[in-house]
DNA sequence: GTTCTAGAAC
DNA sequence: GTTCTAGAAC
């Protein structure tokens, strides 16, 4: 079997056979798995489970398949989808936060034209510094702004809308309409400047996230300050109220 | 999806 | 001459 049906495979494998530096977890609908070429620091995939007969193979091939059969069946398998990468960026968050000190965003949603066989949801930190992020496709794929990347949010919103609207986004879904999104001209995702080739904008996504990194840990740090500054004013606050009593004191200051 | 590599771009 | 891209093969 080749490569590009291995997200298949793995939806119709018990989870308990899938090693556990591919597999993150898994619910009784989905499986969420580690993407094996991470385009960011944090790069989750969450992948229904095929399930016979309606959540077949066919079904889940990929968001077209899903949305172009039974609408509630597709906004189920969506839904789903959905709790389950709030879950997944919780974790994520937890994660920046021990590791890094402080949080970034996190972006949730498919892509409008994916080359591998079986519906996917793509859970990536919103910084896309990866080794493994190497050409203009790939970063393309994943520019929030562009088009290719469907943000959740925004397919969800297509089942809430009229049906008119609803159909018109499913024949929008082919191939044919995102692919040549993925030929644009280099922009930052952060601020916007075109860069002349690959070597160059990754050289400036890291500068934009050493920026970022920065602003965040300094931000973090003030806040500390702060805290540290209020809890020694009501600290002497009560000390002064009772006259000396340390211990009660700053028992009363922790709660 | 990645790897490999010819030839375009610099 | 080296760097970089993009298309074929897998």
């Amino acid at each position: 079997m080749s490569n590009l049906a291995i997200l298949q495979r793995y939806a119709r494998t018990s989870p308990e056979a899938l090693p556990a530096s591919i597999l993150f977890k898994h619910s009784a609908r989905n499986l969420v798995i580690f993407d094996a070429f991470p385009k960011a620091i944090f790069h989750f995939l969450i992948l229904p489970r095929i399930q016979e007969p309606r959540l077949n193979a066919d079904v889940l091939t990929d968001l077209r398949t899903l949305v172009s059969g039974d609408k509630e069946l597709a906004k189920e398998v969506i839904t789903s989808l959905e709790e389950e990468a709030k879950e997944v960026k919780k974790e994520i968050e937890d994660e920046m936060v021990d590791r890094y000190g402080f949080k970034w965003d996190v972006w949730t949603g498919f892509h409008g034209a994916p080359s591998m066989v079986h519906l996917h949801l793509h859970v990536i930190s919103a910084d896309l510094c990866s080794d493994k992020l190497k050409t203009k496709k790939h970063y393309n794929s994943f520019h929030p702004k562009l088009g290719f990347f469907m943000h959740m949010e925004e397919v969800l919103s297509w089942f809430e809308a009229d049906p008119t609207f609803f159909s018109a986004r499913v024949k929008q879904l082919k191939p044919s309409k995102s692919e040549p999104l993925l030929k644009e001209k280099l922009f930052c995702f952060h601020c916007e400047a075109e860069m002349k080739n690959m070597p160059s904008l990754k050289a400036h996504l890291q500068e934009e996230w050493n920026k970022l990194e920065k602003r965040r840990k300094e931000s973090a740090k003030r806040k500390r300050k702060l805290d540290e500054l209020r809890q020694a004013a009501s600290q002497s606050v009560t000390s002064d109220d009772s006259q000396g009593d340390s211990s009660t004191s700053s028992k009363k200051a922790k709660s």
